[in-house]
DNA sequence: GATCGATGCTAGCACCGCTAGACAAGCGAG
DNA sequence: CTCGCTTGTCTAGCGGTGCTAGCATCGATC
């Protein structure tokens, strides 16, 4: 029995490190290069190892999508939980947000713009993306305002977020003025 | 001097037909599916003529991209001037975005997702783009508020605007509340 | 220790963006 | 009218892509 455990951790690892290794290349080159080719060398091992592990590339987006979730979940609780007032904490959560996108943007990709095969909005959504969204609806949900549903509320306030991190990086947003947007995005759209 | 003035004429010819062709393929199976050999076999030529044209795939997609905006620019305007106060004009605006991204999203995709190698937001940026920009500055001045840069404050309306396109058309927001998203945004980011 | 299934490999498919070099068509000069 | 040359287009092919069929080898089991 001892010996299919064993091997089943180490088959978990290799996984671990398959995602590992294309969340380093994604970041380090962009999603482009990561290829079959680069991503097996990087392993050490051959190419069709990643296909008994992964449908195929697009799945092994979709698991750096969920570990990216989960961090980005985190990183936003972290951030709204360090401030006092309801204001602050959406302050806090929108600087957390672009931070985030900004520091990982090939992981940002994956989860927001690349196609991991993942069910977003749904019931049978993974944990992970229900539990990233459930943390801007957090702090999102108290300066909805009355009468306004809070999912709805994070959404846009969300989508308006997105908006400001893709075109801003992509270079459609000039350059330097990003505090401002985001103060300008904040002091609109919640009511406090 | 007749002869090269057609030679031109019929080069100018091909060249619309080749972006054309590019987004009729785009827009019916997506960017994937736009290859140099699919294009080529859709204009009757070879591949190597499409780069007497085009430095790479890039540039074609740049050069939807060019047309998409001047078109986007059209049914903004189109849209606003329809409307009778400043509110309605924004109204209208948003709906018009949405309703472009929704209805063309290869062309959307081309002009504010992917790489055409065109340069955004800056003083050498094509005129198409500016004046797409500017067709959204025109209504959204009127709402931005006392003391806020118009400028600025329709780079926020419209990062809100393409993340609602953005995210609305990969399925990760709910389907259906587009319209009730869209009036919370207006309603809440503009000051009339 | 032999057997046999699991596991990872080599090799190769069809396709991609892009380009070198052959070749033909049409031009101006003599 | 013929010759040479430019201009334009094509065929063929390079190195790369995601993915897979089929073989070989390793190791757990009897």
């Amino acid at each position: 029995m001892s010996v299919q455990e064993r091997k089943k951790r180490e088959r978990a690892d290799r996984e671990r490190l398959i995602v590992a290794a294309a969340r380093e290349i994604a970041e380090e080159h962009g999603w482009d290069a990561v290829t079959t080719r680069r991503l097996s060398e990087h392993i050490e091992y051959s190419q069709p190892v990643l296909y008994s592990h992964f449908r195929g590339k697009r799945e092994i987006i979709g698991a750096v999508a969920l570990e990216g979730a989960a961090e980005m979940a985190a990183a936003a609780r972290a951030a709204a939980s360090a401030a006092d007032t309801p204001r602050a904490r959406v302050t806090a959560l929108a600087r957390a947000y672009l931070g985030f996108a900004e520091s990982n943007p090939a992981v940002y990709d994956a989860v927001f713009r690349l196609d991991g095969g993942l069910v977003f909005a749904q019931e049978d959504t993974p944990e992970p993306l229900k539990d990233a969204f459930a943390s801007l609806l957090d702090p999102l949900g108290e300066v909805a305002g009355d009468g306004i549903d809070p999912g709805l509320f994070t959404e846009v306030f969300w989508a308006s977020l997105h908006g400001l991190a893709t075109l801003g990086r992509s270079g459609r947003l000039p350059k330097g003025d990003a505090e401002r947007r985001t103060q300008l995005l904040v002091d609109r759209l919640i009511m406090d």
